[in-house]
DNA sequence: CAGTGTCAAGGTGGA
DNA sequence: TCCACCTTGACACTG
């Protein structure tokens, strides 16, 4: 099991999402702000590395407009360096790597120039984690998208789509169920028919799901990810005390947290935990983690 | 320099 | 048909 957080660290004082207003886009803006975000990856897998953090997520912001029209900057040979080197500290390490595009990333939608702009954006995604020279247990997670009034159709078209992405994409792609709209059963259908393996977000499972233990699901999503993606990847957060609803909790509450893996047993998998303070909690989770040894032995895949 | 409106990109649901 | 809301953070303008 690897634990790991998303995109931000707030210890080491630099940040690998800088990003800018297109209004101020310049080439040699552009340029330098994407150095400046590959120096900080570098410093991140540092940290947690001498931390025995071994999961990050890579925010998207990485490259800015990446994906837009106005940026004709070819970063992948301009920055090609940087990304080996990112590549090899992430495989000395026994890393891993997870993205998650944003929003407005919607496979299924019915409107083609969303289509066609979120295949964009997934191919920057994908180009990145190639660039890095990363295994495909480097994902790219995703939700399935819209309902439009017709889930089963708006599932199918989901499946459709799929196919026609290119190969590159194709093969990083992940699922996510989402907290208002497609649970994990409607992700288990989808890979069912693509292949396409399931992340689990316990959270949103807890807001929009079955009734189903989390050992129970994690049984079925875990049956999702053959050898060639790696361990499942799920997703973990808690609601804000007394926050409004879907709200991500401050910072861990490792109670909570150790009940959880004490129920997963014997499932093993990699785990990002959404919240607040970052590299705080999956520290700390770390902590708990080497303290109870138990929680690392014995697990396998689903 | 602190406070705050706005940011490339979408979808849902209520008025 | 229009608009606030979803969640999150930070840029960049305002005073």
């Amino acid at each position: 099991m690897r634990i790991g957080y998303p995109c931000i660290n707030r210890t080491i004082g630099c940040k690998a999402n800088r990003t800018f207003r297109l209004k101020s886009y310049s080439e040699e803006r552009l340029v330098t702000t994407v150095q400046d975000n590959l120096d900080c990856l570098k410093a991140m897998l540092r940290f947690n590395a001498a931390n025995s953090i071994l999961f990050l997520r890579i925010a998207s912001d990485l490259i800015p407009f990446a994906s837009h029209p106005i940026n004709r900057v070819d970063w992948e040979k301009c920055f090609s360096t940087e990304f080996c080197q990112i590549g090899d500290l992430v495989r000395n390490f026994g890393m891993r790597i997870s993205m998650h595009p944003d929003q407005f990333v919607v496979i299924n939608s019915p409107d083609t120039d969303v289509f066609n702009r979120s295949v964009a954006e997934l191919v920057y995604h994908a180009r990145v984690l190639d660039a890095m020279g990363l295994d495909m247990t480097a994902k790219i997670q995703l939700h399935v998208g819209g309902v439009y009034r017709d889930r089963k159709q708006s599932m199918e078209r989901f499946t459709q789509r799929f196919f026609s992405l290119p190969e590159v994409v194709r093969r990083r792609l992940a699922i996510e169920n989402d907290d208002r709209l497609y649970t994990f059963r409607d992700c288990l259908t989808i890979s069912s028919e693509t292949g396409v393996p399931v992340v689990l977000d316990v959270f949103h499972h807890q807001v929009n799901g079955s009734g189903d233990t989390v050992k129970e699901v994690l049984e079925m999503v875990g049956s999702t990810w053959g050898d060639e993606h790696g361990p499942p990847m799920v997703d973990y957060s808690l609601q804000k005390p007394g926050g409004r609803r879907g709200s991500h909790a401050a910072s861990l509450d490792v109670q909570v947290f150790a009940r959880f893996l004490g129920e997963t047993r014997p499932y093993d998998f990699d785990i990002m935990l959404e919240i607040k303070d970052k590299e705080e909690s999956a520290l700390r989770a770390v902590r708990l983690a080497r303290e109870d040894e138990r929680f690392f032995e014995g697990r396998s895949k689903g």
